[in-house]
DNA sequence: TGGCGATGTATCGGCCCGATACATCGGAGG
DNA sequence: CCTCCGATGTATCGGGCCGATACATCGCCA
């Protein structure tokens, strides 16, 4: 999961651990919280052992540091480019609480529409599965439930019709070929396009 | 996390862990994917061996099960209530995406007004603050994103407004003193009362 | 000059998950 | 009648990710 959000931003540019952090929290934020470093140096080790991507210690020529214990900067490599890739187009049975979900959206202006609408179209399944799984708790299941449980699971319900609402709205827009923006999920008239 | 919620379920009833993960799946399904077993049984080993928790092997007398390898079942101890109440009552400072606030609020009904009103505030302070991290990553990094990545940003924080909207709400009528029930977040004008 | 917050790298214990294995039971279908 | 299958049921293992913690430097303000 991590391993397609670090290679992806990699992909962008090189940075060094802390950076890189601090540009995973803007770009994952929405449905993430932000990335633990104890998650994130031993997933750079694991892909710097697994080829994907390179260590560069710089400790010369770097403007605001002046000397030793210089940072590291990370570089993808081309296998990293080609896993990447892998990793993008595999959309796993992924959980509705999943982030991977998440961090395949992120990524979208680098993937092909029919693997933009495949993961749009898997995400929606499972989320439909979900709300359906909620509507039978609640169906069956609700005279040995208290207030506050019935009033969880409502909410939780809620939430799921919205996000098949988003869904089904970008499905639409992505099979008549347009860019997401301002379609807006709470009824606002489409406006001309923000985005060139 | 899943101390509190299988505390809280053998609380109510002495159970085995196949009908336990049945009803924590119930129960906390609104926010939370399935529990695994690979979480469950070690942790229900943790708490057998913290003394919250004993087994009663029952070899004997199981209508469905006719003899040997018979389920075991589980039952709270006086110490574990103890400890039930001590974690209902503790809000840690959890993070927006933590299952911790749904699993409090699952079991608000054994939870003193209080206690409800301070971790309803708890988690709007959280909510909005992520809000206004998001805010703040959509004005001034903007330029910088790509239209998917916008997209999940404000879907983000359409989901941030929604559950302080929630909230509010919750936190009005637990002010005055009721219970959850069709109060409705989505505009519904009150039914008549349902639940009796 | 002294402290404080941001920058920066790193580890450790521990929770939780997905995959997997294995065993029993009741019923549906050949 | 027998066999297969899905539900019931218990359990482990490797691994990802997190929170807490430690440590060092830099620039700034008092």
């Amino acid at each position: 999961m991590l391993d397609l959000a670090i290679l992806g931003l990699l992909h962008e540019s090189a940075m060094h651990g802390y950076e890189l952090r601090k540009q995973l929290t803007a770009k994952l934020g929405a449905f993430r919280a932000a990335i633990s470093y104890g998650s994130l140096y031993p997933t750079l080790r694991r892909l710097q052992s697994g080829g994907l991507i390179t260590e560069e210690s710089s400790t010369t020529a770097v403007p605001p540091l002046t000397s030793r214990r210089g940072r590291v900067v990370y570089k993808i490599t081309a296998e990293g480019k080609e896993r990447f890739q892998e990793l993008l187009a595999h959309a796993g049975p992924e959980t509705f609480d999943d982030p991977g979900f998440g961090v395949h959206f992120a990524f979208f202006s680098r993937t092909d529409q029919a693997t933009r609408l495949r993961i749009l179209e898997g995400r929606r399944r499972r989320i439909e599965e979900r709300r359906e799984g909620l509507r039978n708790t609640l169906a069956r299941a609700a005279e040995r439930l208290d207030a506050y449980t019935l009033e969880l699971q409502r909410h939780g319900l809620d939430a799921c019709d919205r996000e098949v609402r988003w869904l089904d709205e970008l499905i639409a827009t992505e099979r008549s070929g347009g860019q997401p923006g301002r379609g807006t999920t709470t009824s606002t008239p489409l406006d001309p396009p923000e985005r060139p």
